[in-house]
DNA sequence: CTCGAAATGTGAATGCGTGAACAAGCCTAG
DNA sequence: CTAGGCTTGTTCACGCATTCACATTTCGAG
C-alpha cells in the first residue's frame, strides 16, 4: 500500500494544522534545507512529534524510518492534499482600508491564491483602482464571480452588511467564505466558512493578563 | 455560593469561546433585546445550547431558570471575566498596509481595545501620520512602551522580521502579542500569543473544495 | 392559586484527540 | 558486512471536551 485513501473522514483539526506545517516547510525550503524531522517541526511549531506523525500518517506514508521527511516532496504533498497546488482566484467585498489592504497583500499568490476582483457599494470607491483592480459595484458581484470561476471570497465590510453580503456570494455560487466581520453568519452547510476576528484573539489574551494601571 | 471563584483552571478553548459570546451579546443589546437563552445563543452561533451552559458554569450562575440570561448583565460579566471592562492600550508594530488598517479600525476601542503608538524601521515611513498617530522609528519602542504602559501589541511586519521585532516586544515588556505574520515566533512562556494567517484560513477551506477550473 | 411550559446548572456517559512507547526500517561509520 | 543510532508509523491508554438527560426553579395563563 504505496498511498492511502484521502477521501476517509480525517477530523477536521487535523486538517486545520496542515497549513501550519506547510508554512514551517516553506521556511526550511527558504534555508536550502532539504530534509527535516517530526522532532524538528514540532520543535518549530510547538507540537509534539507524535502530533505531526500522526497527523501526516492519515494521508500516506511521507517519511522515511532514520532519514525523515524531504522537505520538498513534504511540501507538495501537503499542497496536493489542500488543493493548493493551484491558485484559486478570490473576491473581495469591500473597499474599506482592511479590502485595500487584502488587494495588495503579496503573500496571497505565492500560497496558492490571487484577488481578481474587489466589489463596494459606496458610489465614493466605485470605479477606482487599487493594485492595478477596478473597484466594482454590487450589481456586478455576481456576473463577475460567474466569469473568473471564483469559489472563494473574502468578506471585509461593517458587521451590518456582513450577513446579506454572504447571502448575494453564496448565490453567485461562492463555496468558501472567509468573513472578518465580527458576527456568525448564516449559509447552506456546503459552504465553508471561516473567520478571523482580531478583537477576540485580543480578549483571549487579556483574559490572562493582569491590568497595569 | 453565589459566585465561584475564577481563578480555578478553566480550560483554554472555553476562553476562547468567551468573546464569540460577548459579540453575540453586543448585537442582542443592539437589538434592544433583554433576555436571551443559551438555546437562542446557540442558534446564532452554531454551538449546542449545552456547551454555552456549562462554558459558563464555570465562571458562576449568570442566568434564571424559566427565564434564561439578562443580556446587559451576562454581558458585564463576560467583560469582567475577559478584562475588558477596561480600555487596553495598544501597540502596533509595521505601518504598511496591515498596519495603517489595524490604526484606523474602528472596532477596536468599542471593544476594549485602543492603538496608541504605531512603529516601523522605515525611514520614509517614520513621521507619517496615520488617524492622529505619528508612526516612530524603532528605536523609541522600548521607551514609548513603558511611558503608555502597552502590555498588548500587534505585529504586522514581513515574515523575515517577526522573530526579532517579538523579542523587542517582550523585552519591552509586552506580555500579549497578536501576530499576523506567517510564522510561529519563539517568546518566553509568560508571554501570551496569538496568530492570525489569513492564508491558513483559506487553505483550511480549500481542502473541502473541488477544482472548478 | 395552580398547572404547564420553559430554561438553567450539573452529573453521567460518550466520543475524540493527544502523548507515550515500541517495533520496524534506514543510514552511516568502521 | 555489521552494529548502532536515529526516525517513522502505529498501537494503546489516558484525559479532556462535548453531549445527553434530568432535577429544579421561574414565569405566565387561566
Amino acid at each position: 500500500m504505496i498511498r492511502m485513501g484521502n477521501s476517509k473522514n480525517i477530523p477536521d483539526i487535523v486538517i486545520g494544522r496542515l497549513p501550519i506545517y506547510l508554512r514551517a516547510l516553506n521556511l526550511l525550503l527558504a534555508e536550502q534545507r532539504e530534509y527535516t524531522s517530526s522532532h524538528e517541526l514540532g520543535e518549530r511549531l510547538g507540537i509534539s512529534s507524535a502530533q505531526i506523525r500522526k497527523d501526516l500518517s492519515h494521508f500516506g506514508e511521507f517519511g522515511k524510518q532514520g532519514t525523515g521527511y524531504n522537505i520538498a516532496y513534504l511540501q507538495e504533498q501537503i499542497r496536493q492534499i489542500l488543493h493548493v497546488d493551484r491558485e484559486w482566484p478570490m473576491a473581495v467585498v469591500g473597499a474599506g482600508d482592511l479590502g485595500r489592504a487584502l488587494v495588495h497583500y503579496r503573500g496571497f499568490v505565492p500560497r496558492g491564491f490571487r484577488v481578481v476582483c474587489v466589489f463596494d457599494n459606496d458610489p465614493a470607491r466605485i470605479g477606482e483602482r487599487i493594485a492595478g483592480l477596478t473597484v466594482q459595484p454590487m450589481s456586478e458581484l455576481a456576473s463577475q464571480i460567474a466569469a473568473h470561476r471564483v469559489q472563494v471570497a473574502m468578506i471585509a465590510v461593517p458587521l451590518e452588511a456582513a450577513q446579506e453580503v454572504a447571502t448575494q456570494l453564496v448565490e453567485a455560487g461562492v463555496e468558501a467564505i472567509l468573513n472578518y466581520a465580527p458576527i456568525t453568519i448564516s449559509v447552506p452547510d456546503s459552504v465553508q466558512v471561516q473567520y478571523i476576528d482580531p478583537v477576540a484573539h485580543l480578549q483571549h489574551m487579556t483574559y490572562y493578563l493582569t491590568p497595569k494601571t
